[in-house]
DNA sequence: ATGAAAGCGCTAACAT
DNA sequence: ATGTTAGCGCTTTCAT
C-alpha cells in the first residue's frame, strides 16, 4: 500500500486509541509515560507526520503563516522573509510566500488566498494599496502585521524614515555642504516622501534655500540615474553632496559617479546594498536591517495571537548610519565661504559592518 | 456571524446543490450556463474562497508546492524562488519556502513537513545530503525535482559546471596566461569539484603544469580571501589570472584586488553578482541564471505530474560568459615567452547585461 | 445537467 | 488515563 501512515495506523500499531496518539502528538495533558513511549515508538517506526490539512480543517487555522512582499528578487525583502522563516521554524510554523509585484489587485488575490484559502495562522505583508477592506472579515481570527510601509488599523513595523534622513542630511550640513541633492524622489511611495520631508526640515532649520533643481524625481516609474547625476553635477552651482533616497537609486548613483570619475563626491544612501563597502570610498548608508524588521513583525504576530484587544499601532525599528567614507566628505572650499565652523557631533549611531554579501 | 462563507452558503444562495458549486469552481464538466452564472454571482457576492485544507484533505494533495533551498538570504536562491513563485502563481499554486541552512537534518525535517505534513503538490529542492531515502515513500504521489546540485534518482536541474569552467580557463590560456589560480576550492561541494576538474582538464590539454600553490582551498568552512589573494600575487611566479569558483569568493577576491590596487589582474567568476558590472574593469562572469533554472525546475515538476514513468535524469541549463573586461586581460609579457601565438576564437556565448541589482 | 450521501484525517466534546 | 463519537468543508462515487 502506498497510503501514507495516518493516526489510525499509529494507534493500531501502538495498541491505543487515536485520541491517545493525538494527545501525545500535541503534548496534551498527562499520558502515561509508558503509553507515551509506545506511541512515540510507533510514530518513529511508521514515519508518521500529522496531516496539516486535516488539522487545519478541524481547527480552522493552519500550520503556516503567510508573507506577502513586493518581490523576492528584491534582496531587502528576501532577507526579510529569511528572518521571518527562521523565527517561524522555531515556532513550528511553515511559511507561504507570495509576491504582490506592487500591484494592488495581485496583493488582494494573494492575501485572500492565504487568509481564506490556506487559513494561515497569521499574515505579514508589505502593503501596496491604501486600504484593505477585504481583510476585515478575517482579521478577528487571523492576525495581520504590516511591514516596511505603515497602514492605519494594522500593527505596522517601519523604520524612522524621517528621523534617519534628518541625521544624514544634517551631517552634510555640518560638513559645510550647501548644495545637497535629493536623489530620486518618488511621490508614489509614502516612505520616500517621509524621507523627503526630513530633507526639507534640515534645509529649513539650517537656513539653506530649497532648490527644486537639486531634487531628482522619478516620473512614470523611470529615471535615468546616470544622466540625472550628470545633470546635478553640471549645474551652475553643482550639487556637492547626494542623499540617495533608496537602495536602487544608490546603486545607480554609485555606478554613475564611478563612471564619471566623481566617486569622491559626498554621498549617503538610504538602505544598504551589497557592494557599498567594497567600492572606494565605501558608501555610507542608513542601514535598514531586514532581520530587525522581520523579527519585530513576527513578534507582533505572536503577541496578537494572545491578545487581539489592544489598538494597532506603529512600531518603529531603529536604523544606524554606517560611516564608510562617502558620507564624511566635506564640502569643497569656495570663495564665498559662509558655512558655520561648528562641526556638530552627530548623535547618529555608527557602526562598521564586515563581509559583503 | 464571523464564520467565513463555505460551499454550502454559496449553494444555498444560488439555490443549487453543493456539488454544482464544486463543479463550477473546478470548471468540471458542463454546467448549464445559466446555473453557472448564478453560482458565480453568489460566489462574488459572498466573497467565497475555497478552503484548501478541506480540498487537500479530500484529494490527498494540496494547492501548494514546496521549495527547500540553502537560504533565502542568498541572492541566487532568492531569485530562484522568485522565478518559481511566478510560474506557480500562473498555475494557481502557492509556494511554501523552507531553508535547509545546508544542514542534512534540517533538510529532512523540512522536506517531510512539506511532503507528509502539508501534502504539497510537488517539491523543488537544492539537495544537501547525498541520499534522501525518507522521500521514497512519498515520491509515487509527490513529484520531486532537485536544483543546483545533482542527485541520482531525481530529475536534477544543473548548469554545466565543468563545461563552463573549461571555456573560462581556456580563454585565459588563449590570452597567454600560464599562472592561473583556482580561487576557493571547497571539496564539500560537488559543483565546485566539477569546476575544479574542468580547470585541470584545460591545464592538461594546454600542456601547462598543475601547481597546487595556485589553488586556494576552503578548509573547515573558512578562507580569508584577502590574505589568500595576497599570497597568490606574492608567489615567486605569481598568479596572473584568477578563476573564482563561486560568487562569494568572487566578491571577496574583487574587494581584495581593489584594496591592493591590483584590479587589472585577469579574473573570471563563476556566478554573477550585483556589482560585477559596476566596478572597473567589469568582472567577467559565468552567468548562472536563476530564472532559467527556476523555470526549468517548475517545468519538470509539471511534466512529472503527467507521466511519472520515464527515468529521472539530469537537465543541463546553459550558461553564458559575460565579457565585462576582467576576463579579457592578456598575460603580462615575460622574458621567457613560450605561449603559442594562435589566439583561438572561443566558442563562448557572450552577452552584456545592464542594470546592477 | 444536477443532487445525496459517504468519508478524507484529525481534534474536541463527552464518556468511562 | 484513555476511549467513542461527531463533524470541520470539500470532492467523489453513484443516482436521478
Amino acid at each position: 500500500m502506498i497510503r501514507r501512515p495516518g493516526i489510525k495506523d499509529v494507534a493500531a500499531s501502538a495498541g491505543v486509541s487515536i485520541k491517545t496518539v493525538s494527545r501525545v502528538v500535541n503534548a496534551e495533558e498527562a499520558v502515561h509515560p509508558e503509553t507515551r513511549a509506545r506511541v512515540l515508538h510507533a510514530i518513529q517506526v511508521l514515519g508518521y507526520v500529522p496531516n496539516t490539512a486535516a488539522r487545519s480543517l478541524k481547527s480552522g487555522t493552519g500550520g503556516a503563516i503567510g508573507v506577502v512582499i513586493d518581490s523576492l528578487a528584491d534582496p531587502f525583502f528576501a532577507a526579510l522573509v529569511s528572518a521571518i522563516e527562521t523565527r517561524a521554524l522555531a515556532e513550528g510554523l511553515s511559511v507561504l510566500v507570495a509576491s504582490s509585484n506592487l500591484d494592488s489587485d495581485q496583493e488582494r488575490d494573494q492575501l485572500l488566498s492565504l487568509v481564506a484559502g490556506h487559513q494561515v495562522a497569521g499574515v505579514i505583508f508589505a502593503p501596496v494599496a491604501a486600504e484593505h477592506p477585504y481583510l476585515d472579515a478575517y482579521r478577528t481570527v487571523t492576525p495581520v502585521v504590516a511591514v516596511d510601509r505603515s497602514r492605519a488599523g494594522f500593527d505596522s513595523i517601519v523604520v524612522d524614515d524621517r528621523g534617519a534622513t534628518v541625521l544624514a542630511v544634517q551631517q552634510f550640513v555640518d560638513l559645510g555642504h550647501e548644495r545637497i541633492a535629493f536623489f530620486d524622489r518618488d511621490q508614489r511611495f509614502s516612505t520616500i516622501e517621509r524621507r523627503m520631508s526630513g530633507y526639507l526640515d534640515v534645509l529649513r532649520e539650517a537656513g539653506l534655500p530649497f532648490d527644486p533643481e537639486l531634487v531628482s524625481e522619478t516620473v512614470d516609474g523611470s529615471l535615468d540615474y546616470r544622466s540625472e547625476a550628470d545633470r546635478l553635477l553640471g549645474l551652475d552651482r553643482p550639487a556637492t553632496a547626494f542623499f540617495a533616497s533608496n537602495a536602487k537609486a544608490a546603486i545607480g548613483l554609485t555606478a554613475a559617479l564611478h563612471r564619471s570619475h566623481r566617486q569622491h563626491t559626498a554621498m549617503i544612501a538610504f538602505g544598504d546594498f551589497s557592494f557599498a563597502d567594497v567600492v572606494r570610498p565605501g558608501v555610507s548608508c542608513i542601514d535598514q536591517d531586514p532581520f530587525l524588521i522581520g523579527n519585530a513583525a513576527f513578534e507582533r504576530l505572536l503577541a496578537r495571537r494572545e491578545s487581539s484587544s489592544d489598538e494597532p499601532r506603529e512600531w518603529i525599528v531603529p536604523t544606524a548610519l554606517l560611516q564608510r567614507g562617502s558620507g564624511e566628505i566635506p564640502a569643497p572650499v569656495t570663495t564665498s565661504e559662509t558655512g558655520t565652523a561648528t562641526a556638530t557631533e552627530t548623535a547618529t549611531a555608527t557602526a562598521t559592518r564586515g563581509g559583503a554579501r
